[in-house]
DNA sequence: GTTCCGCATGAATCGATAG
DNA sequence: ACTATCGATTCATGCGGAA
């Protein structure tokens, strides 16, 4: 059979998740991952629920995730919990509680280091530099793939990290031998290493309108880490629509759902970029092979 | 008045903190610091208590320890759940839940990044390189002295902290009040900042034979962030003895309380020679000041 | 089939030493 | 003072075998 060029699909859908997903099909998601507006008592503008109620917002939405998930898929929730009155609120702790009794497997808890978190200073409080990244499944057996997210190991990494372009990535990964000689040898034998739970990413996201927006990289690292080419990504509070740039970069299906009409649009604009400049690189480059 | 030698008492109690505990003052402590033996269900040497035993376990525990507490005192806790049949288990969020019903404020979690962390490779799960420091209250006041942990910006941290021995941080630490005060003053507007709720530090304890061992750095941290000089820390899961020796060290009084009793001895020998070694000091560098 | 425990497997960073 | 080695350190999991 000849090559040929297979669409990725990029659907992009103005709801409620709570009422959109009833009509998905069970089993069909991959990888679920979003950061919901966290709970906050102040301002209601986008979706912000008192964190009293949080949980029972929630909750209709997991249910019906975990429905559409894939039995080898995951869902990643990147939340953390607000400070209530001086206090932790435990909205993030119950809600873990509560979807385990629906059925989620609660696999792991990943740290998002954000390097360099919030100004400010307060009293009786540091800054806030870190967030959950809580990983639920619905068997023990789900696809992970981790070669596919290995890091350069030691001081390479943060200076390499920071001026790479996409392509750069791969590119420098293969040729890392050949050019420098002798300094380099002692590192080919083992330059990638596998990470931990700990990621460290910087907070730069370029939509600054969206209250819950995390950076290209964090979705980037698990859509690599739990999917494949041609894999179902979803993102039930999409927002501008990170998840979906990303998963459309890496050649992933995506869905994205979101309550505001303006978001929607935010999201499709920033998708027609890429789609253009994708367009452009595969008459560049030459067409997709067919998997 | 004259200058004179306050003492620094150092109590090592051996017994069962839930028992021990009683015959405690109330509103006597400034600062709890502990690592309690973790949930397990297979090892049960060090008290290995099985997870779903797990918050029974431990609330009679924090009951004491919220009443010994003083009102503006603060109570770290550092702990990590376990996997448990391929999923992280509850008994942490559930245990958290529980001490709020007790009436324990959680004001914070604090992130210890293990640099160096256990090794391994798994199918389906990253090496675990962090752990939960968990901060509760009594009250929302509570004392925190923010200036005390502020950290070298930059590279110099790292630099600073490579080269310094056990003896060269008493050095500095002794003398910050006499001379190089005006030095640090200097540097304190442009390259102190303050820390945030993330903590890097490797995992290395002089004591391999404990199992619930923390570096020295984890309580000198917390020691400096919530005590002044003459206050009282306390640890009912002393181990070998970390807490107590840094408390020593930075001039606290402190009580540690252990079951076994070979703990306690250690902890009395390393203790000894700390003593030893802070005498030959006061010696040779003159008389402590009274507060 | 269950549940339990023991054991082999397992990776990267830090610190000190030497060049 | 910087670099490159070596050696030491680490509160884990999953699997298999046994009860």
């Amino acid at each position: 059979m000849e090559n040929n060029i297979i669409e990725i699909t990029t659907d992009i859908i103005q709801g409620d998740s709570s009422e959109v997903l009833k009509s998905f099909e069970s089993d069909s998601i991959d990888l679920i991952i979003t950061s919901p507006p966290y709970a906050d008592q102040r301002s209601f503008t986008y979706g912000g629920i008192p964190p009293e109620e949080y949980v029972d917002w929630f909750l209709p939405i997991t249910k019906e995730l975990l429905r559409v998930l894939k039995p080898t898929g995951t869902f990643i929730l990147n939340i953390k919990e607000k400070v209530v009155n001086g206090e932790r609120n435990t909205y993030v702790i119950e809600l873990i509680l509560e979807m385990r009794k629906q059925g989620w497997l609660w696999t792991e808890e990943f740290i998002w280091h954000k390097k360099n978190c919030y100004p400010g200073k307060w009293p009786n409080r540091f800054r806030d530099s870190w967030e959950r990244l809580l990983q639920f499944n619905k068997c023990k057996q789900f696809h992970m793939y981790q070669d596919a997210v290995m890091v350069p190991m030691g001081n390479w990494s943060k200076t390499r990290l920071k001026n790479l372009s996409d392509k750069d990535k791969t590119r420098d990964d293969s040729k890392v031998g050949s050019g420098f000689g002798k300094n380099i040898s002692n590192w080919v034998d083992r330059t990638m290493v596998y990470p931990t739970n700990v990621l460290h990413l910087a907070t730069e996201c370029n939509n600054k309108n969206h209250s819950a927006a995390f950076p290209e990289e964090l979705p980037e690292w698990f859509i690599k880490l739990f999917t494949k080419e041609f894999d179902v990504v979803l993102d039930p509070f999409m927002g501008s629509g990170t998840t979906l740039i990303v998963s459309n970069r890496f050649r992933r299906n995506s869905i994205g759902i979101d309550i505001i009409p303006e978001y929607c649009e935010m999201a499709k604009k920033q998708l027609n970029k890429v789609e253009a400049y994708l367009y452009e690189k595969r008459e560049k480059y030459g067409k997709v092979k067919s998997k």
